[in-house]
DNA sequence: AAATTAAATTCCGTTGAATGGAACGTAAGG
DNA sequence: CCTTACGTTCCATTCAACGGAATTTAATTT
């Protein structure tokens, strides 16, 4: 009549593996082996063994003096590669090169760097006549629809330190009002904007706590971007943008 | 008569799921259930079920559209917390308490940043007079126990660098030749050099590729620093930073 | 110095958890 | 349409993992 089943438990002696691993947090970061027993409510003897196999692929080490239990270096390697395949860069390649194929557009990920956008990936064009950033380059949160998306999810107070770089009074009041419909709709969008002759549409990326921290536009010449293209290149960046959130670990 | 066995594996499950972490690095940050297979020459169906269990655990995360699988955010986080027990701070603290039961002087730990030296951490001596340096605060490597162990290790290169800073031509010949002694015994000690009135013995902390990136400190009033006294302090820092050398994972 | 306590390690007979081959489902490509 | 490749599911078999008990080691008390 137990329901002891752990929701879904998986192999069971690898479950208790992860289980010791799990022990460990920042506020505890060395236990004893009676301790680590204790907290996954095993015999000592089995713990013995799974921290005995843990320790010889340094997943933990054990301080010889104290007998004390330590995450190990193997973890950090680890880490530091998971966080590596985690970066937006690297998930966002194939999501970019998709929409690439399908527009046939220049496809760029931008991210927020204190009060500007950089890019920091691209996928060139297929057409001859290409709309062109650097990786690398810099450019304002207040024009380009990478900009504006990016802007429209800051903070009020993030985003009024922005609205003071705005050159004419004009834009400012266009700006701000456009903030509002782009959270809305999820999409951004400009022509002729930031350079005249070149028009794009974003979306933003969010990450696994619900931040925008980057997004991803599609961009060409003006004359490729006529109202019934753009309100489809809208859809794709958006969905793009969406899978990309979603890989990143975002749960809307 | 085939001696199949690996060295020492530790528990089959679990060695086969860690075989598993282990398949990707920085080149291969994606792979596929076959892939993984063939690499740890495992059916399919076992494999199915280890990966079954990480995913469950986050240590790797599958994406629902491609089916390949990348390490997760678990990994990451559990890297965080082993990076961080792996800092000389925290391996530092309780050999320096010892230290200090040890000697009632105050024992410092000091890391290298950029041309100076920076005290992390600090363990308070007992007596009322007491050597004090604020954690935080930036000492010069040219000048000190502390800083001539840290100037001791670095290279050739990096240490003409800070010679330019030593003030008189005298006090930078006596630094160049005492540096060679140093180097050949382990530690440094300063007698009214920095502060008239302190004195200190300071050893170097290897890190585990051998670099020495941080020292240990024991200073007080150059009163309780009689040459027979200095000469066990040097013993006992000595001994005290090795201790942490090792803890760190290095081995001479 | 002996006695007590607590923690870690080793041993070994038992059992069910993990296994892997085969069958099945699904998607891509010729 | 057939073929190929990949991922998933099933199930009877077996040996790997288990855990209670015995042993060793270290620290603490009397």
């Amino acid at each position: 009549m137990k329901e002891e089943k752990k929701h879904e438990a998986g192999l069971r002696t690898v479950q208790r593996a992860i289980d010791i691993l799990y022990c460990f947090t920042l506020e505890e970061q060395e236990l004893s082996l009676t301790e680590i027993a204790k907290k996954i409510s095993l015999p000592k003897s089995t713990t013995t063994r799974l921290l005995a196999t843990l320790e010889q692929n340094r997943l933990v080490v054990k301080d010889p003096e104290t007998l004390k239990y330590r995450l190990g270096q193997g973890l950090y390697y680890l880490g530091y590669i998971a966080g590596k395949s985690m970066e937006v860069r690297e998930i966002a390649r194939p999501v970019m090169e998709r929409l690439r194929d399908e527009t046939r557009e220049t496809v760029n990920l931008y991210v927020l760097e204190q009060d500007a956008r950089v890019c920091v990936e691209q996928c060139e064009g297929l057409q001859a006549l290409r709309h062109m950033v650097r990786i690398g380059e810099r450019l304002p949160l207040w024009a380009g629809a990478g900009g504006k998306v990016l802007l429209a999810y800051q903070s009020p107070a993030f985003q009024e330190r922005i609205f003071a770089q705005v050159p004419t009074k004009e834009r400012l009041a266009r700006l701000a009002a456009e903030l509002e419909v782009i959270r809305e709709r999820g999409v951004a969008s400009s022509v002729d904007e930031r350079e005249v002759g070149s028009a794009a549409v974003a979306a933003p990326i969010f990450n696994i706590r619900g931040e925008v921290r980057a997004c991803l536009s599609i961009s060409g010449p003006t004359h490729r971007f006529a109202p019934d293209v753009l309100g489809k290149f809208e859809t794709t960046v958006k969905e793009g943008a969406q899978a990309i959130s979603e890989k990143l670990g975002y749960r809307p």
